[in-house]
DNA sequence: AAGGTTAATTGAATAGCATTCGGTATTTTC
DNA sequence: GAAAATACCGAATGCTATTCAATTAACCTT
């Protein structure tokens, strides 16, 4: 008994983190170069091994980058699961807020990742499970939503997938100009102003309309007066902003 | 002068179809089986021509995808350009409907030309001068709206880069929905609510506060909703005064 | 610890693609 | 009608994903 007594664990352990480092440099190649541009062989380099060791851990490219979207969007989904949690006491709107700031903020970060992820979705061919990761990963929003409305947060006659679209597809485009039109150092503080904007949106269009005072104080007279004052609110405000 | 007097158009006129033609059959094969799957012997085949014969058209494959993008693109500006022409009496919502509607049909007619066009955005590789296709398209909503500004329908200190986003963003991700989930019949029906919901959602974040109307029509729903503004309206301003 | 068995790794060989190019057909020009 | 110019073709080239026969490393048995 020369050699070490052989630990079962090293050799899959060796292996799991082979197919790390695959990962890694698949990950890397894919981002820089799209999944048509990437050739395996610069991954094979990368990643120093041989050309052939790829295909006996992947069936074939295709497989390989539905390991690495299926990776990526795991995590995503994982630490979007662990926002909510954090915020859990916390109401609908805020929690709405958390939600965007971390979702706009990844896009903007993984943005290139994200692009070709997305680029994928429909490039009809073998890879275009992708679908999958994204309805797993929105499910997110889904309970947030589902939750508000329960809480009576939110309209009950908001339709989910209608919200669920304008609050995905807002913060895309958002994130997409943000990260197109500004330097590494603004883009960080250009995020709150959209995220801002979304929340205020979404509590303007599906808040419930909640007039806890009551009809008792319904009358045409006092609901004057409360514009009155509101109005009255704003020009203060407005005047302080300028 | 047997053979017919050679009209000088004839040639051209000859190339120019052929050109269509081209250009036909690449965007039908492009968008079966996209940029990197499709194969020029398919287009050649389809277009009735020498597989050559195409690089003395077009450079590459690459400014083949080019050109049909840059042929559709300029196609959809162009239409949509005409419907803000059709209805350029009418108010701002109006219009933004109409934007809304077309654009959304659109994206769902065109769903499978539209992914591809996106697709390629930022495959950083060689066919990503979409994005100059884009700007000039989305420049029509940019008109609408700056228009809306100036003649006081909306709100002044609304952000133009922002408010497109929400537009763009929330159609883009509805039209999936509804091209996803739906067979093509339910399609065109399920357009209407989406429409509806982000006019709606327009008029509630971005609409001017109109007291115009004057106590005639001030019945307890519409200062409500009043109301609904002015507290947004407040909460925008306090947020950013923090 | 040696020998045998299995698993992992490799890079040269294969097949399929975009693009090029020498040559042919067609049109234009005089 | 022939020369010049233009359009067209498809086999040849060079590059890629994938396969595979050979090689090396790991493991097991005694």
């Amino acid at each position: 008994m020369a050699t070490k007594a052989v630990n079962p664990e090293t050799q899959r352990v060796k292996l799991e983190r082979k197919e790390r480092v695959i990962l890694d440099a698949a990950r890397a190649v894919f981002v820089e170069h799209g999944f048509d541009g990437a050739r395996v062989s610069e991954i094979a380099r990368r990643a120093h091994i041989g050309e052939g060791t790829i295909y006996s851990y992947y069936e074939s490219k295709a497989e390989l980058m539905l390991a690495v979207l299926q990776q990526f969007w795991d995590g995503l989904t994982r630490e979007a699961e662990a926002v909510m949690a954090s915020t859990r006491s916390e109401g609908f709107f805020d929690r709405l807020r958390g939600l965007a700031q971390y979702h706009l903020n990844i896009l903007i970060v993984n943005a290139d990742f994200i692009n070709l992820s997305f680029a994928l979705r429909r490039n009809n061919s073998e890879v275009s499970v992708s679908r999958d990761h994204l309805r797993h990963y929105v499910a997110v929003f889904d309970r947030l939503f589902l939750r508000g409305q329960d809480r009576g947060e939110l309209r009950q006659d908001a339709v989910l997938w209608q919200a669920r679209d304008i609050f995905y597809g807002s913060l895309e485009y958002s994130g997409r100009s943000i990260e197109m039109t500004l330097d590494a150092d603004h883009k960080v503080r250009e995020q709150e102003p959209v995220v801002d904007q979304i929340v205020a949106l979404f509590r303007s269009h599906y808040g419930a309309v909640d007039w806890a005072g009551g009809t008792d104080s319904s009358t045409f007279d006092q609901l004057s007066q409360k514009l009155d004052q509101l109005s009255d609110k704003i020009d203060t405000l407005s005047e302080r902003l300028l």
